[in-house]
DNA sequence: TGTACATCAGTGAACGCGCGTTCACTGATGTAC
DNA sequence: TGTACATCAGTGAACGCGCGTTCACTGATGTAC
């Protein structure tokens, strides 16, 4: 009853179908999901080109698998939230975030950057039994920061809180988007005197002591 | 010596060469460059699938002019940087900034988003004999604008010029992609609210009054 | 002025290629005896 | 225990299609006489 077994799975456990979604989401993560073709994933797989459908209905359901895959991975390797509301100082508990947020940005956008026009696997994505969305978690771990620390009295009580969480995204995007349009040899980074440029900024605002 | 005249063009006096360009410009604005075909290009414009070769190089080439043009008429569409130093409130200034900027963004992003990963293209585009930059004009606009504030001495002279103009590139990008991501029916804008809670932020930060 | 010809941008069928997908076949494994 | 067979996931050549690009041909216009 347990027919033939693909030769590249030889000596592991893994299902094909694991190995398949493992496969593309390194692939994602390497070159984006833009311009990816099957053949490339089957190749890098070791598999035969068709074998693909005998366990997803089309491309576009592995490829729906494989960036959540990326998404998730992208969240565990980036870890939880940093900065504990109270603790340390809220100036270092931002520039926390926004390192932390730029990790994830800077996995998870290039992946997303060739599918913003192809709705088709995007839809997929956002049909799956658990569907990850891709900013949320940080827009929502920076405002929810910034509530406890206003309970706490470190962040000013009429603070607009979730503007801060678009700037802090928004930011973000943008350093990634840079890095898309112009890749330097380099990683989307910012230098700490840009981030401590940021977290003043979004501190104090550049309104004069006298306003 | 004056030869066959594309069926198209009969009536006007535009070249066939810019026609073209016209052509893919309106493609791109209605598409983005990414899924766009030679094919789309040729019958949109009601012309031969062929006759691009004998005023462009390749695809590219008819592409990096289109979008250059894209860029161009973006901008002239939204016009000159809006607040005169000085003029009105800092305030009101820094929501028409926002505003300039999100309508230029909302214009360009879109049109470059398929592209982000073909590298061809936009290295053409960089080649082109005036290039054009994607978020260049509003970087420079609103930390420009924000100098001349200083120097008034309606911001604050310590204030992070540059960290605030990637803020407002960055909320804008940050818009467009989840305008992207999540199309709904309106095009990528701000309530009025939003926008005020964007520059409050900006002008007076987030610490409280005791800081 | 009228007619025959040369020019060459425009035309569109056709080429080669790579894509997503299909399906007749293969062969390692479990079962029957 | 040993042998013949049935199962069915895996295989990979082949299909149809759309892509970018080519090139033999067309035909409107300027020129020669």
């Amino acid at each position: 009853m347990a027919p033939r077994r693909a030769a590249a799975l030889r000596g592991g456990d893994q299902s094909l179908r694991d190995h398949l979604i493992a496969t593309a989401e390194r692939l994602i993560a390497e070159r984006g999901a833009g311009r990816l073709t099957v053949r490339d994933i089957a190749r890098e797989a070791g598999v035969a080109d068709g074998v693909l459908y005998n366990h997803f209905a089309d491309k576009e359901e592995l490829l729906a698998y494989a960036l959540q895959a990326h998404l998730r991975s992208a969240e565990r390797l980036a870890g939880a939230p940093p900065g504990q509301a109270g603790a340390a100082t809220v100036e270092a508990n931002l520039r926390a975030y926004l390192t932390w947020a730029l990790a994830l940005h800077a996995a998870v956008l290039p992946a997303f950057a060739g599918l913003l026009h192809q709705r088709a696997v995007l839809d997929r994505l956002a049909e799956l039994p658990q569907p990850e969305a891709v900013d949320w978690p940080v827009r929502v771990a920076v405002a929810d920061y910034l509530r406890a620390e206003q309970r706490l009295g470190r962040v000013a009580p009429h603070a607009r809180v979730d503007a801060v969480a678009a700037l802090v995204v928004g930011v973000c995007h943008d350093l990634v988007l840079q890095h898309l349009l112009h890749p330097g040899g380099t990683p989307p980074g910012l230098p700490a005197a840009a981030i401590d440029d940021l977290v003043v900024t979004l501190l104090h605002g550049v309104a004069p002591a006298a306003d």
